[in-house]
RNA sequence: GGAGAGUUGGCCGAGCGGCUGAAGGCGCUCCCCUGCUAAGGGAGUAUAGGGUUUAUAGCCCUAUCGAGGGUUCGAAUCCCUCACUCUCCGCCA
Protein backbone atom coordinates (compact mmCIF):
# COMPACT_ATOMS: atom_id res chain seq x y z
CA UNK A 1 0.00 0.00 0.00
CA UNK A 2 1.53 3.37 -0.74
CA UNK A 3 1.43 6.32 1.67
CA UNK A 4 -1.55 8.49 1.81
CA UNK A 5 0.69 11.04 2.43
CA UNK A 6 2.86 10.63 -0.60
CA UNK A 7 -0.74 10.96 -2.76
CA UNK A 8 -2.09 14.16 -0.75
CA UNK A 9 1.43 15.28 -0.87
CA UNK A 10 2.87 14.15 -4.87
CA UNK A 11 -0.68 13.41 -6.34
CA UNK A 12 0.75 14.37 -10.06
CA UNK A 13 4.37 13.05 -9.94
CA UNK A 14 2.39 9.27 -8.49
CA UNK A 15 -0.31 9.55 -10.76
CA UNK A 16 2.13 9.72 -13.85
CA UNK A 17 4.70 7.14 -12.85
CA UNK A 18 1.73 4.51 -11.45
CA UNK A 19 0.08 5.39 -15.95
CA UNK A 20 3.97 5.17 -17.22
CA UNK A 21 4.99 1.86 -15.40
CA UNK A 22 1.99 0.30 -14.30
CA UNK A 23 -0.96 1.25 -16.73
CA UNK A 24 -2.39 1.66 -14.08
CA UNK A 25 -5.18 5.02 -14.11
CA UNK A 26 -5.64 6.13 -10.78
CA UNK A 27 -9.17 8.07 -10.15
CA UNK A 28 -7.73 11.23 -9.59
CA UNK A 29 -11.05 13.14 -9.13
CA UNK A 30 -12.25 10.74 -6.80
CA UNK A 31 -9.36 11.02 -4.84
CA UNK A 32 -9.24 14.48 -4.53
CA UNK A 33 -13.10 14.74 -3.89
CA UNK A 34 -12.78 12.19 -1.15
CA UNK A 35 -9.76 13.85 0.22
CA UNK A 36 -11.46 17.34 0.72
CA UNK A 37 -14.52 16.34 1.80
CA UNK A 38 -12.39 13.91 4.48
CA UNK A 39 -10.75 17.15 5.58
CA UNK A 40 -13.86 19.40 6.13
CA UNK A 41 -15.78 16.27 7.75
CA UNK A 42 -12.28 15.57 9.77
CA UNK A 43 -12.35 18.93 11.32
CA UNK A 44 -15.77 19.09 11.74
CA UNK A 45 -16.48 15.87 13.50
CA UNK A 46 -12.94 16.52 15.91
CA UNK A 47 -14.60 19.93 16.80
CA UNK A 48 -17.57 18.14 17.88
CA UNK A 49 -16.09 16.13 19.62
CA UNK A 50 -13.70 18.25 21.74
CA UNK A 51 -16.54 20.46 22.68
CA UNK A 52 -18.39 17.49 23.95
CA UNK A 53 -15.62 16.09 25.81
CA UNK A 54 -15.31 19.31 27.78
CA UNK A 55 -18.77 19.30 28.58
CA UNK A 56 -18.49 15.79 29.35
CA UNK A 57 -15.77 17.36 32.07
CA UNK A 58 -17.79 19.98 33.45
CA UNK A 59 -20.84 17.84 33.53
CA UNK A 60 -18.54 15.54 35.99
CA UNK A 61 -17.14 18.32 38.20
CA UNK A 62 -20.92 19.71 38.12
CA UNK A 63 -21.84 16.57 39.58
CA UNK A 64 -19.33 16.32 41.82
CA UNK A 65 -20.14 19.09 43.74
CA UNK A 66 -23.77 18.26 43.74
CA UNK A 67 -24.80 21.07 41.47
CA UNK A 68 -27.41 19.10 39.63
CA UNK A 69 -29.27 21.90 37.71
CA UNK A 70 -25.64 22.66 36.39
CA UNK A 71 -25.34 19.63 35.12
CA UNK A 72 -28.66 18.77 33.14
CA UNK A 73 -27.82 22.44 31.83
CA UNK A 74 -25.03 21.03 30.52
CA UNK A 75 -26.15 18.11 29.12
CA UNK A 76 -28.59 19.66 27.06
CA UNK A 77 -26.37 21.68 25.24
CA UNK A 78 -24.53 18.53 24.45
CA UNK A 79 -28.05 17.08 23.05
CA UNK A 80 -28.20 20.48 20.91
CA UNK A 81 -25.90 18.72 18.55
CA UNK A 82 -25.19 15.30 19.73
CA UNK A 83 -27.03 14.35 16.13
CA UNK A 84 -25.18 16.04 14.47
CA UNK A 85 -21.92 14.86 15.80
CA UNK A 86 -23.43 11.04 15.18
CA UNK A 87 -23.86 11.56 11.54
CA UNK A 88 -20.79 13.52 11.11
CA UNK A 89 -18.78 10.70 12.35
CA UNK A 90 -20.70 8.04 10.76
CA UNK A 91 -19.83 10.19 7.47
CA UNK A 92 -16.27 10.11 8.14
CA UNK A 93 -16.13 6.42 8.96
CA UNK A 94 -17.08 5.87 5.58
CA UNK A 95 -15.38 8.44 3.77
CA UNK A 96 -12.37 6.95 5.41
CA UNK A 97 -13.10 3.28 4.67
CA UNK A 98 -13.58 4.68 0.94
CA UNK A 99 -9.87 6.25 0.84
CA UNK A 100 -8.41 2.86 2.70
CA UNK A 101 -10.13 1.03 -0.09
CA UNK A 102 -8.95 3.11 -2.99
CA UNK A 103 -5.56 2.55 -1.57
CA UNK A 104 -5.60 -0.65 -1.53
CA UNK A 105 -5.83 -1.35 -4.89
CA UNK A 106 -3.24 0.82 -6.33
CA UNK A 107 -0.16 -1.14 -7.18
CA UNK A 108 3.02 -0.40 -5.80
CA UNK A 109 5.41 2.43 -7.59
CA UNK A 110 8.25 0.76 -9.55
CA UNK A 111 11.59 2.23 -8.35
CA UNK A 112 13.52 4.34 -10.65
CA UNK A 113 16.03 1.48 -11.85
CA UNK A 114 13.36 -0.82 -13.08
CA UNK A 115 12.94 -0.84 -16.78
CA UNK A 116 9.99 0.85 -18.51
CA UNK A 117 7.93 -1.74 -20.68
CA UNK A 118 4.52 -3.44 -21.45
CA UNK A 119 5.11 -6.75 -21.45
CA UNK A 120 7.88 -9.52 -21.45
CA UNK A 121 9.41 -8.86 -23.93
CA UNK A 122 10.76 -5.59 -22.76
CA UNK A 123 12.20 -7.61 -20.25
CA UNK A 124 16.14 -6.96 -19.46
CA UNK A 125 18.23 -9.75 -19.29
CA UNK A 126 20.98 -9.08 -16.75
CA UNK A 127 22.90 -12.62 -16.25
CA UNK A 128 23.32 -15.46 -18.04
CA UNK A 129 24.83 -18.78 -16.86
CA UNK A 130 26.05 -22.08 -18.21
CA UNK A 131 25.44 -23.33 -21.87
CA UNK A 132 22.76 -25.34 -22.89
CA UNK A 133 23.90 -29.27 -23.99
CA UNK A 134 24.31 -30.44 -27.50
CA UNK A 135 22.64 -33.74 -27.59
CA UNK A 136 23.30 -36.02 -30.02
CA UNK A 137 19.55 -37.35 -30.10
CA UNK A 138 16.15 -35.10 -29.92
CA UNK A 139 15.74 -34.58 -26.27
CA UNK A 140 12.42 -35.26 -25.14
CA UNK A 141 9.97 -33.33 -22.41
CA UNK A 142 9.89 -34.11 -18.91
CA UNK A 143 6.12 -35.66 -19.73
CA UNK A 144 7.35 -38.33 -22.14
CA UNK A 145 10.68 -38.72 -19.69
CA UNK A 146 8.61 -39.40 -16.75
CA UNK A 147 5.95 -41.26 -18.45
CA UNK A 148 8.32 -43.94 -19.55
CA UNK A 149 10.10 -44.26 -16.50
CA UNK A 150 6.59 -44.95 -14.65
CA UNK A 151 7.67 -42.46 -12.33
CA UNK A 152 4.95 -39.55 -13.45
CA UNK A 153 1.19 -40.03 -13.63
CA UNK A 154 -0.45 -37.42 -14.96
CA UNK A 155 -3.86 -39.53 -16.08
CA UNK A 156 -4.30 -41.10 -12.20
CA UNK A 157 -3.60 -37.33 -10.83
CA UNK A 158 -6.76 -36.22 -13.07
CA UNK A 159 -8.92 -39.14 -11.93
CA UNK A 160 -7.68 -38.17 -8.61
CA UNK A 161 -8.45 -34.93 -8.53
CA UNK A 162 -8.86 -33.20 -11.56
CA UNK A 163 -6.87 -31.42 -14.34
CA UNK A 164 -3.36 -29.66 -13.43
CA UNK A 165 -2.40 -32.10 -10.35
CA UNK A 166 -0.12 -34.73 -11.01
CA UNK A 167 1.14 -38.16 -9.30
CA UNK A 168 4.90 -38.53 -8.77
CA UNK A 169 6.26 -42.14 -8.12
CA UNK A 170 9.49 -44.02 -7.33
CA UNK A 171 12.59 -42.29 -8.09
CA UNK A 172 11.45 -39.62 -9.32
CA UNK A 173 9.18 -38.67 -6.29
CA UNK A 174 12.71 -39.15 -4.41
CA UNK A 175 13.88 -36.80 -6.56
CA UNK A 176 11.54 -34.40 -5.65
CA UNK A 177 12.31 -34.98 -1.91
CA UNK A 178 15.67 -34.41 -2.26
CA UNK A 179 15.50 -31.13 -4.00
CA UNK A 180 13.89 -29.48 -1.67
CA UNK A 181 16.07 -31.22 1.17
CA UNK A 182 19.09 -29.61 -0.57
CA UNK A 183 17.84 -26.22 -0.96
CA UNK A 184 16.91 -25.64 2.57
CA UNK A 185 19.88 -27.37 3.54
CA UNK A 186 21.95 -24.76 1.39
CA UNK A 187 19.92 -21.81 2.92
CA UNK A 188 20.15 -22.67 6.17
CA UNK A 189 23.87 -23.74 6.43
CA UNK A 190 25.20 -21.75 4.01
CA UNK A 191 23.14 -18.68 3.45
CA UNK A 192 22.52 -18.26 6.97
CA UNK A 193 18.33 -18.76 6.58
CA UNK A 194 16.30 -19.72 9.70
CA UNK A 195 13.77 -22.84 8.73
CA UNK A 196 10.81 -21.83 9.11
CA UNK A 197 7.27 -24.19 9.36
CA UNK A 198 3.98 -22.35 9.12
CA UNK A 199 0.58 -23.14 8.40
CA UNK A 200 -0.59 -24.08 4.77
CA UNK A 201 -4.07 -22.66 5.67
CA UNK A 202 -4.16 -18.98 6.23
CA UNK A 203 -6.98 -16.24 7.18
CA UNK A 204 -7.56 -12.86 4.58
CA UNK A 205 -5.74 -10.55 7.07
CA UNK A 206 -1.98 -11.87 5.65
CA UNK A 207 -3.69 -11.88 2.03
CA UNK A 208 -4.10 -8.47 2.27
CA UNK A 209 -0.81 -8.03 4.45
CA UNK A 210 0.94 -9.69 1.41
CA UNK A 211 -0.83 -7.82 -1.17
CA UNK A 212 -2.81 -10.94 -2.97
CA UNK A 213 -6.52 -9.58 -1.13
CA UNK A 214 -8.61 -7.91 -2.18
CA UNK A 215 -7.32 -7.75 -5.94
CA UNK A 216 -6.98 -11.02 -6.56
CA UNK A 217 -9.38 -13.52 -4.44
CA UNK A 218 -9.99 -15.67 -7.67
CA UNK A 219 -6.12 -16.70 -8.09
CA UNK A 220 -6.93 -18.58 -4.09
CA UNK A 221 -8.40 -21.44 -3.16
CA UNK A 222 -10.86 -20.88 -0.37
CA UNK A 223 -12.22 -22.70 2.55
CA UNK A 224 -15.24 -21.48 3.51
CA UNK A 225 -15.02 -21.43 7.65
CA UNK A 226 -18.71 -19.24 8.13
CA UNK A 227 -21.13 -16.53 6.29
CA UNK A 228 -18.56 -14.28 6.29
CA UNK A 229 -14.89 -15.54 7.10
CA UNK A 230 -12.72 -17.93 4.53
CA UNK A 231 -9.75 -19.67 5.46
CA UNK A 232 -7.36 -19.95 2.15
CA UNK A 233 -5.23 -21.93 0.88
CA UNK A 234 -1.43 -20.41 0.50
CA UNK A 235 -0.12 -19.71 -2.81
CA UNK A 236 3.37 -19.17 -1.76
CA UNK A 237 4.67 -19.34 1.14
CA UNK A 238 5.13 -15.78 1.26
CA UNK A 239 2.26 -14.68 2.90
CA UNK A 240 2.52 -16.74 6.25
CA UNK A 241 6.43 -16.11 6.55
CA UNK A 242 5.91 -12.57 5.78
CA UNK A 243 3.00 -12.38 7.94
CA UNK A 244 5.17 -13.40 11.21
CA UNK A 245 5.72 -10.16 11.89
CA UNK A 246 2.58 -8.55 10.42
CA UNK A 247 1.63 -5.86 13.83
CA UNK A 248 4.81 -5.93 15.34
CA UNK A 249 7.35 -3.76 15.84
CA UNK A 250 11.01 -5.26 15.67
CA UNK A 251 14.23 -3.79 16.96
CA UNK A 252 16.71 -2.57 14.83
CA UNK A 253 18.99 -5.50 15.49
CA UNK A 254 16.66 -8.00 14.14
CA UNK A 255 17.17 -6.51 10.78
CA UNK A 256 18.08 -7.68 8.19
CA UNK A 257 15.83 -11.21 9.62
CA UNK A 258 15.62 -14.40 6.66
CA UNK A 259 13.63 -16.96 6.46
CA UNK A 260 13.53 -19.82 4.39
CA UNK A 261 10.57 -21.96 4.19
CA UNK A 262 9.37 -25.13 2.07
CA UNK A 263 5.60 -25.58 1.68
CA UNK A 264 3.44 -26.67 -0.98
CA UNK A 265 1.39 -23.93 -3.00
CA UNK A 266 -2.07 -23.84 -4.14
CA UNK A 267 -3.26 -21.53 -7.14
CA UNK A 268 -6.61 -21.70 -8.36
CA UNK A 269 -4.83 -20.18 -11.96
CA UNK A 270 -7.60 -19.06 -13.33
CA UNK A 271 -7.37 -16.84 -16.25
CA UNK A 272 -4.40 -19.33 -17.17
CA UNK A 273 -6.82 -21.50 -18.99
CA UNK A 274 -5.29 -23.32 -22.36
CA UNK A 275 -1.88 -22.32 -21.33
CA UNK A 276 1.06 -24.66 -20.37
CA UNK A 277 -1.11 -27.41 -19.91
CA UNK A 278 1.35 -29.68 -20.58
CA UNK A 279 3.03 -31.51 -17.50
CA UNK A 280 3.76 -30.02 -14.73
CA UNK A 281 4.76 -26.70 -15.17
CA UNK A 282 1.39 -24.75 -14.28
CA UNK A 283 -0.34 -27.10 -11.57
CA UNK A 284 -2.66 -26.27 -9.01
CA UNK A 285 -0.49 -27.50 -6.49
CA UNK A 286 3.48 -27.52 -6.19
CA UNK A 287 6.50 -27.10 -3.73
CA UNK A 288 8.58 -24.16 -3.69
CA UNK A 289 10.83 -23.58 -1.44
CA UNK A 290 11.01 -19.63 -0.53
CA UNK A 291 13.43 -17.02 0.97
CA UNK A 292 11.94 -14.50 2.94
CA UNK A 293 13.78 -11.27 4.24
CA UNK A 294 13.25 -8.28 6.38
CA UNK A 295 15.55 -5.52 5.35
CA UNK A 296 15.91 -2.36 6.92
CA UNK A 297 14.96 0.57 3.88
CA UNK A 298 18.81 2.01 3.59
CA UNK A 299 19.89 -2.19 2.61
CA UNK A 300 17.10 -3.67 1.13
CA UNK A 301 18.63 -3.09 -2.28
CA UNK A 302 21.64 -4.67 -1.32
CA UNK A 303 19.55 -7.57 0.11
CA UNK A 304 17.34 -8.09 -3.25
CA UNK A 305 21.01 -8.52 -4.82
CA UNK A 306 22.11 -10.77 -2.42
CA UNK A 307 18.98 -13.06 -2.09
CA UNK A 308 18.54 -13.26 -5.97
CA UNK A 309 22.33 -14.88 -6.01
CA UNK A 310 21.35 -17.41 -3.11
CA UNK A 311 18.37 -18.47 -5.65
CA UNK A 312 20.98 -18.71 -8.51
CA UNK A 313 23.51 -20.55 -6.80
CA UNK A 314 20.97 -23.95 -6.43
CA UNK A 315 21.16 -23.87 -10.28
CA UNK A 316 25.05 -23.22 -10.39
CA UNK A 317 25.56 -26.53 -7.97
CA UNK A 318 22.69 -28.05 -10.22
CA UNK A 319 25.06 -27.28 -13.44
CA UNK A 320 21.16 -26.55 -15.02
CA UNK A 321 22.36 -22.90 -17.55
CA UNK A 322 19.63 -20.44 -16.85
CA UNK A 323 19.34 -16.62 -17.33
CA UNK A 324 18.26 -13.97 -14.96
CA UNK A 325 16.22 -11.15 -15.73
CA UNK A 326 14.77 -7.43 -14.61
CA UNK A 327 11.17 -7.62 -15.09
CA UNK A 328 9.98 -4.84 -16.76
CA UNK A 329 7.58 -2.11 -15.30
CA UNK A 330 4.67 -3.61 -16.86
CA UNK A 331 5.36 -7.61 -16.17
CA UNK A 332 6.00 -6.77 -12.36
CA UNK A 333 3.39 -7.92 -9.78
CA UNK A 334 0.92 -5.73 -7.82
CA UNK A 335 3.56 -5.04 -4.72
CA UNK A 336 6.51 -5.65 -6.32
CA UNK A 337 8.78 -2.45 -6.57
CA UNK A 338 11.72 -4.37 -8.39
CA UNK A 339 11.64 -8.32 -9.56
CA UNK A 340 14.31 -10.46 -10.86
CA UNK A 341 13.14 -13.58 -12.56
CA UNK A 342 15.18 -16.42 -13.16
CA UNK A 343 14.58 -18.55 -15.86
CA UNK A 344 16.10 -22.36 -16.24
CA UNK A 345 16.96 -23.73 -19.37
CA UNK A 346 14.33 -26.41 -20.46
CA UNK A 347 15.54 -28.73 -23.11
CA UNK A 348 11.85 -30.22 -23.91
CA UNK A 349 10.67 -26.72 -24.53
CA UNK A 350 14.38 -25.14 -26.25
CA UNK A 351 13.28 -22.20 -23.91
CA UNK A 352 14.14 -20.39 -20.80
CA UNK A 353 11.26 -20.74 -18.30
CA UNK A 354 10.91 -18.97 -15.05
CA UNK A 355 11.86 -21.43 -12.03
CA UNK A 356 12.08 -18.22 -9.76
CA UNK A 357 10.80 -14.85 -8.92
CA UNK A 358 12.85 -12.29 -6.41
CA UNK A 359 11.33 -8.84 -5.53
CA UNK A 360 12.03 -5.49 -3.34
CA UNK A 361 8.43 -5.16 -2.12
CA UNK A 362 9.81 -1.59 0.11
CA UNK A 363 7.83 -0.91 2.39
CA UNK A 364 4.53 -1.74 0.55
CA UNK A 365 3.66 -4.92 2.08
CA UNK A 366 5.13 -3.44 5.20
CA UNK A 367 2.66 -0.97 5.28
CA UNK A 368 -0.28 -3.04 4.49
CA UNK A 369 0.71 -4.79 7.83
CA UNK A 370 2.05 -2.40 10.05
CA UNK A 371 4.85 -4.15 10.35
CA UNK A 372 7.80 -1.66 11.89
CA UNK A 373 10.98 -1.44 13.46
CA UNK A 374 12.44 1.45 15.89
CA UNK A 375 14.98 3.44 13.83
CA UNK A 376 15.78 5.58 16.92
CA UNK A 377 14.53 6.75 20.67
CA UNK A 378 10.68 7.14 19.93
CA UNK A 379 10.53 6.77 16.03
CA UNK A 380 9.48 3.79 14.17
CA UNK A 381 9.85 3.15 10.87
CA UNK A 382 8.45 0.62 8.14
CA UNK A 383 10.88 -2.55 7.13
CA UNK A 384 11.13 -3.50 3.81
CA UNK A 385 10.43 -6.81 2.29
CA UNK A 386 11.69 -9.17 -0.16
CA UNK A 387 11.44 -12.87 -1.34
CA UNK A 388 12.57 -14.84 -4.03
CA UNK A 389 11.67 -18.88 -4.47
CA UNK A 390 14.97 -20.29 -3.77
CA UNK A 391 14.01 -22.72 -5.67
CA UNK A 392 10.04 -23.82 -7.52
CA UNK A 393 10.33 -27.78 -7.00
CA UNK A 394 8.51 -28.74 -9.34
CA UNK A 395 10.13 -26.90 -12.31
CA UNK A 396 13.65 -27.66 -11.10
CA UNK A 397 12.53 -31.28 -10.90
CA UNK A 398 11.28 -30.14 -14.69
CA UNK A 399 14.53 -29.01 -15.24
CA UNK A 400 16.78 -32.10 -13.66
CA UNK A 401 15.06 -34.68 -15.62
CA UNK A 402 15.15 -32.27 -19.13
CA UNK A 403 18.60 -31.32 -18.82
CA UNK A 404 20.06 -34.95 -17.11
CA UNK A 405 18.37 -37.06 -19.58
CA UNK A 406 20.13 -39.78 -21.22
CA UNK A 407 19.52 -40.82 -24.84
CA UNK A 408 17.48 -44.27 -23.52
CA UNK A 409 15.43 -42.34 -21.11
CA UNK A 410 17.10 -42.47 -17.84
CA UNK A 411 18.18 -39.92 -15.99
CA UNK A 412 21.27 -39.22 -14.33
CA UNK A 413 21.58 -37.55 -10.69
CA UNK A 414 23.58 -34.46 -10.81
CA UNK A 415 26.51 -34.75 -8.12
CA UNK A 416 25.36 -32.69 -5.60
CA UNK A 417 22.05 -34.83 -4.94
CA UNK A 418 23.26 -37.49 -4.46
CA UNK A 419 24.02 -38.03 -1.17
CA UNK A 420 20.03 -36.95 -0.82
CA UNK A 421 19.09 -40.46 -3.06
CA UNK A 422 20.11 -43.15 -0.73
CA UNK A 423 22.94 -44.34 -3.24
CA UNK A 424 20.97 -44.01 -6.93
CA UNK A 425 23.05 -42.90 -9.42
CA UNK A 426 20.72 -43.13 -12.65
CA UNK A 427 16.54 -43.36 -12.23
CA UNK A 428 15.90 -45.81 -14.80
CA UNK A 429 12.58 -47.07 -16.13
CA UNK A 430 11.05 -49.25 -13.18
C1' G B 1 -17.20 -30.96 22.32
C1' G B 2 -18.28 -29.48 27.96
C1' A B 3 -17.09 -26.18 32.34
C1' G B 4 -14.50 -22.06 34.24
C1' A B 5 -10.86 -17.83 34.18
C1' G B 6 -8.58 -14.18 31.38
C1' U B 7 -6.86 -10.39 27.19
C1' U B 8 -4.48 -2.88 29.87
C1' G B 9 1.66 0.87 27.33
C1' G B 10 8.63 -2.34 25.52
C1' C B 11 7.58 -5.92 29.87
C1' C B 12 5.02 -6.85 34.76
C1' G B 13 0.76 -4.99 36.92
C1' A B 14 -3.33 -1.50 39.25
C1' G B 15 -7.88 0.49 37.85
C1' C B 16 -14.07 -1.72 37.46
C1' G B 17 -18.77 5.04 34.92
C1' G B 18 -16.16 11.48 35.30
C1' C B 19 -10.17 14.66 38.02
C1' U B 20 -7.20 7.91 33.85
C1' G B 21 -3.58 8.28 27.88
C1' A B 22 -4.02 5.40 31.94
C1' A B 23 -1.19 4.49 39.38
C1' G B 24 3.10 1.56 40.81
C1' G B 25 7.25 -1.40 39.39
C1' C B 26 10.89 -3.17 35.76
C1' G B 27 13.51 -1.83 31.51
C1' C B 28 15.46 2.19 28.56
C1' U B 29 17.34 7.58 27.74
C1' C B 30 19.31 12.08 29.79
C1' C B 31 21.07 14.95 34.05
C1' C B 32 23.03 15.37 39.16
C1' C B 33 25.77 13.19 43.20
C1' U B 34 29.47 9.67 44.38
C1' G B 35 36.67 8.85 42.53
C1' C B 36 34.72 4.51 40.61
C1' U B 37 32.33 -3.50 38.95
C1' A B 38 27.59 -0.87 43.53
C1' A B 39 24.15 2.59 45.50
C1' G B 40 21.27 7.30 45.68
C1' G B 41 18.47 11.79 43.67
C1' G B 42 15.86 14.19 39.51
C1' A B 43 13.61 14.43 34.59
C1' G B 44 11.83 11.88 30.43
C1' U B 45 9.91 7.42 28.04
C1' A B 46 2.99 4.60 23.31
C1' U B 47 0.94 4.83 18.35
C1' A B 48 -1.81 6.93 14.47
C1' G B 49 -4.50 10.95 12.30
C1' G B 50 -5.98 16.14 11.82
C1' G B 51 -5.12 21.50 12.59
C1' U B 52 -1.47 25.49 13.09
C1' U B 53 3.58 26.42 10.70
C1' U B 54 7.57 27.64 4.57
C1' A B 55 9.07 23.24 7.35
C1' U B 56 10.92 20.94 11.93
C1' A B 57 10.26 21.66 17.02
C1' G B 58 6.34 23.49 19.70
C1' C B 59 1.28 24.18 20.57
C1' C B 60 -4.00 22.65 19.97
C1' C B 61 -7.44 18.73 18.85
C1' U B 62 -9.17 13.57 17.82
C1' A B 63 -8.84 8.31 18.16
C1' U B 64 -6.80 3.93 20.42
C1' C B 65 -6.80 -0.26 27.33
C1' G B 66 -7.98 -8.01 22.23
C1' A B 67 -11.68 -6.72 17.69
C1' G B 68 -16.45 -4.92 16.38
C1' G B 69 -21.16 -3.05 17.96
C1' G B 70 -24.43 -0.92 21.90
C1' U B 71 -25.98 1.97 26.54
C1' U B 72 -24.55 7.05 28.44
C1' C B 73 -23.70 14.01 28.52
C1' G B 74 -19.27 10.91 29.53
C1' A B 75 -16.70 3.88 28.97
C1' A B 76 -10.37 0.66 30.15
C1' U B 77 -14.62 0.42 33.54
C1' C B 78 -21.70 -1.55 32.07
C1' C B 79 -24.23 -4.75 27.96
C1' C B 80 -23.94 -7.83 23.27
C1' U B 81 -21.20 -10.49 19.38
C1' C B 82 -16.62 -12.42 17.81
C1' A B 83 -11.38 -13.76 18.14
C1' C B 84 -7.51 -15.41 21.00
C1' U B 85 -5.04 -17.29 25.66
C1' C B 86 -5.01 -20.30 30.09
C1' U B 87 -6.99 -24.35 33.55
C1' C B 88 -9.87 -28.87 34.16
C1' C B 89 -12.75 -32.84 31.62
C1' G B 90 -13.69 -35.50 26.97
C1' C B 91 -11.69 -36.94 22.17
C1' C B 92 -7.50 -37.56 19.16
C1' A B 93 -2.14 -38.12 15.46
Amino acid sequence: MLDVQILRNDLENVTTKLTERRNFTLDIDAFVTLESERKTVQSDTEALQAQRNSISKEIGHAKKSGDEQKASQLMARVGEFADRLKSNEEKLGDIQAKIYDLLSEIPNVPNDSVPIGKTEDDNVEVKKVGVPRNYDFKPQDHVDLGEKLGALDFERATKITGSRFSLMMGGVARLHRALAQYMLDTHTSRHGYTEVYTPYLVNADSLFGTGQLPKFEEDLFSIPLSDDQNFYLIPTAEVPVTNIYRGEILSINQLPTKFVCHTPCFRSEAGSYGRDTRGMIRQHQFDKVELVQFAHPDHSYDQLEELTGQAESILIDLEIPFRTVTLCTGDMGFSSAKTYDIEVWLPGQNAYREISSCSNFEDFQARRMQTRFRAGKNKTEFVHTLNGSGLAVGRTLIAVLENYQLQDGSIEIPQVLKSYMGGVEVIEPS
